[in-house]
RNA sequence: GGCUACGUAGCUCAGCUGGUUAGAGCACGGCACUCAUAAUGCCGGGGUCCCCUGUUCGAUCCAGGGCGUAGCCA
């Protein structure tokens, strides 16, 4: 080991007016996995955080639900916690932008801005609604793109057509609050002189401080040109009043990455050895990452650096940006279900899961993030269950049986466990370079060579042949040495896996170093299933539950919805492609009820000449004898699949959102059993 | 609309500065095994590397254009 380093971690702020859902935990357990994985290897590492509590958007809401700002943050604060603690983000402070270090710091950065002429004021219009008595940002104004005329869109951009524009540009615009139509009302901002940093920032920008991606994006910036960046908001706004102008409050995102370091002095005010100077000085010598997503770069490539140099502060060592989260390869969606609050997950599904799937996917990019939930079920039951846990649990019971829990005196494989160890290096190296999935591919592909290890000696084999127990006692210590070296790797990721693991191995807690040190001559605890496996059921449930949560939670009166809006119609095929599926006239000569299964009904279909078994989900719709004797229609060329209950051989057509809303397809009377259908 | 990225097997992704038969995991098929949470091991099928044009002896990798996806445009 060399020096240990001095690490200040940051996520972004999440914003104190919403729920955390599985988007925002792309970054959390990107960076938590960072900074354990920086404290497992002997740093000091620190991971600070907050709400991020100011802006209209929460004091409209506040409003809206009769109640002061101050208590939804506060409400929405606590809900933030107990999220990120359930899924294991160990922040060592998280605190809220709307707190007295927070406004300390922001005046302190604002005058000294200020004393070193960096602050400009001029008078700009902006678009004022007449009934609320107050100015209106982008978003909260609507009306119809003037481009392309489609109504109902947003003060800054088309959805539609992906137009930019002012809001002044929309035709009949309207306050998304009160209705009325916004007037043009001069005011006075103050402005940061952005430019007055461009030669420091284009150096900065130079340096080895972001991606690649992100440098050549803000290269662009840069060269069109620094415009001063307006840091105030009128009257009635929640934030800081600014004291020498009174009416005038700074703009939410001036004192949001404050709030790294107000979060930071708050940790320092509990902490006798944290010196807030020796971290945040212009001349400290410890290192600062800030981990956020790409659509913030720009505050954090450009306004941050150049406020934090003109208010004499040092600079971050490098700002990591990742991607966005789609799922099953699309935005997240409510109507699909996808939209998946942390909550809703956690009721569902254990945290550790999506924490490896999500390191599994993870790499030093820029690339958006696919929550696959096949690929995730998959994946986690294969690689965490099937492999690494597994190995523990091939081994225990020998172990635990044969030898009361006693593992051998001395290592028979070193050379296997050295190997396994001598990788540590190689891993570590992944993981402070952020590759993730990589460092995971790695680790699994050891998790393989242990399983074959185990594969190739057969201990069952040799437990049933005399004299041959120090055999067996051998290959199963080594198999459990292999575990405890795949479990110091993973526990970055997995630090509730570990920590089972630690309890079944009887030991201290594991850290980077003690992969050199094998266990020998130690006696181990029983074995206890340390992870189960994901249950389809399970994640189906998630996506149910994540309907119902919006509907129950989207009171924002959307007058967009039946079947069209909530499952909009897919993209155009060519005929081509419709003549691939042979649709076929069936009549359902038997229905029945599936032994075990809850939505199945068992179906003999008669094709004129052919029967088929089809398994059908409309249990929940339709009792076996009211289906009877019907005809219906059904995918005939549908290849067949094996399901729990046997082999389901097509499809009957049926539309409706499930439960006891389905409606299967009949034809006309006069069809034909075997009728093809075109 | 402009810009920055991305587009590789059914799915999720690797592929170092262009070079002979393009890789992994999962899924799928076959075999073996039964210690283990129906876990594991071995073998196998599967790809016009988005499309077009160009540069080159040679391009998945370079250049130009197109299509699609994401983000940003203070």
């Amino acid at each position: 080991m060399t020096q240990p380093r001095q690490i200040l971690v940051t996520s972004a702020l999440p914003y104190a007016n919403g729920a955390i859902h599985l988007g925002h935990l792309v970054e959390y357990i990107q960076t938590d996995i960072w900074v354990r994985f920086q404290k497992l290897r002997g740093h000091q590492c620190l991971y600070v955080c907050a709400d991020d509590a100011h802006g209209t958007p929460i004091m409209l809401r506040a409003q809206r639900e009769g109640i002061t700002p101050e208590e939804l943050i506060a409400r929405v604060g606590e809900e933030h916690r107990a999220d990120f603690a359930d899924f294991h983000i160990g922040f060592d402070n998280f605190h809220s932008t709307h707190s007295e270090e927070n406004r300390e710091l922001a005046m302190l950065i604002y005058t000294r801005l200020r004393e070193g002429g960096h602050i400009s004021t001029r008078s700009i219009k902006q678009a004022f609604d007449p009934e609320e008595k107050m100015f209106l940002p982008d978003r909260f104004i609507k009306g119809s793109c003037p481009r392309c005329k489609t109504p109902d869109q947003y003060g800054d951009s088309c959805e539609h057509c992906g137009a930019t524009y002012a809001p002044t540009d929309l035709i009949d615009p309207v306050s998304a609050i009160s209705g009325a139509t916004p007037v043009e009302k001069e005011t006075e901002h103050f402005f940061f002189e952005l430019g007055d940093f461009e030669a420091m920032l284009k150096e900065w920008t130079a340096g080895d401080h972001m991606q690649p991606e992100i440098r050549h994006k803000l290269n662009e910036w840069l060269d069109s040109g620094l415009r001063p960046w307006d840091i105030t908001r009128d009257a009635p706004y929640f934030g800081f009043e600014i004291p020498d102008a009174p009416g005038k409050y700074f703009y939410v995102w001036l004192d949001a990455p404050i709030g790294y370091m107000a979060s930071f002095r708050n940790l320092c005010a509990r902490r006798a050895d944290l010196d807030f100077d020796a971290w945040w000085g212009a001349d400290s010598g410890t290192e600062l990452y800030h981990f956020i997503g790409k659509d913030i770069a720009y505050f954090h490539t450009l306004f941050w650096p150049a406020m934090l140099r003109g208010a004499g502060f040092r600079l971050p060592s490098a700002v990591f940006c990742h991607g966005f989260l789609t799922v099953n390869g699309q935005k997240m969606s409510k109507s699909r279900g996808t939209f998946i609050m942390a909550r809703t997950y956690l009721e569902h599904l254990d945290a550790e899961y999506l924490r490896y799937y999500y390191a599994a996917k993870l790499g030093s990019g820029i690339d958006d993030l696919d929550l696959n939930l096949e690929d995730f079920m998959q994946r986690v039951n294969s690689d965490l269950v099937g492999k690494v846990v597994n190995i523990a649990s091939r081994c225990a019971g020998f172990i635990r049986k044969r030898f009361g829990g006693r593992l051998s005196a001395s290592l028979s494989e070193a050379a296997l466990i050295d190997s396994f160890a001598a990788r540590g290096e190689a891993i570590a190296a992944l993981y402070e370079q952020r590759e993730f999935g990589h460092a995971m591919r790695e680790i699994m592909a050891l998790a393989d060579q242990a399983n074959q290890y185990i594969d190739e000696k057969k201990p069952w084999v040799i437990a049933k042949e005399e004299g041959r127990d120090g055999e067996l006692q051998d290959i199963c210590s080594t198999g459990i040495n292999l575990y405890r070296i795949l479990i110091a790797y993973l526990k970055p990721v997995l630090p509730v896996l570990a920590e089972k693991s630690e309890a079944f191995l009887n030991i201290a807690p594991l850290d980077w170093a003690a992969v050199a040190t094998p266990l020998v001559d130690h006696e181990i605890n029983k074995f206890k299933p340390l992870m189960t496996r994901i249950e389809k059921d399970r994640i189906d449930a998630m996506v149910d539950a994540s309907k119902d949560d919006l509907a129950a939670r989207d009171d924002s009166a959307s007058p967009a919805s039946g079947p069209l809006h909530d499952d909009p119609i897919a993209p155009e095929i060519d005929f081509d492609d419709f003549a691939k599926l042979d649709l076929r006239v069936a009549r359902i000569v038997r229905a029945e009820h599936v032994e075990g299964a809850d939505k199945l009904l068992r179906l003999t279909l008669d094709l004129g000449g052919e029967t088929r078994n089809v398994f059908a989900g409309i249990k929940s719709a339709y009792a076996p004898e009211d289906l009877e004797g019907r005809l219906t229609v059904m995918v005939a060329n549908l290849k067949p699949r094996k399901m729990r209950f046997g082999v389901s051989e097509g499809m009957v057509l049926a539309a409706g959102p499930g439960g006891k809303d389905l409606w299967i397809l009949s034809p006309d009377e006069g069809a034909q059993p075997g009728m093809k259908v075109k």
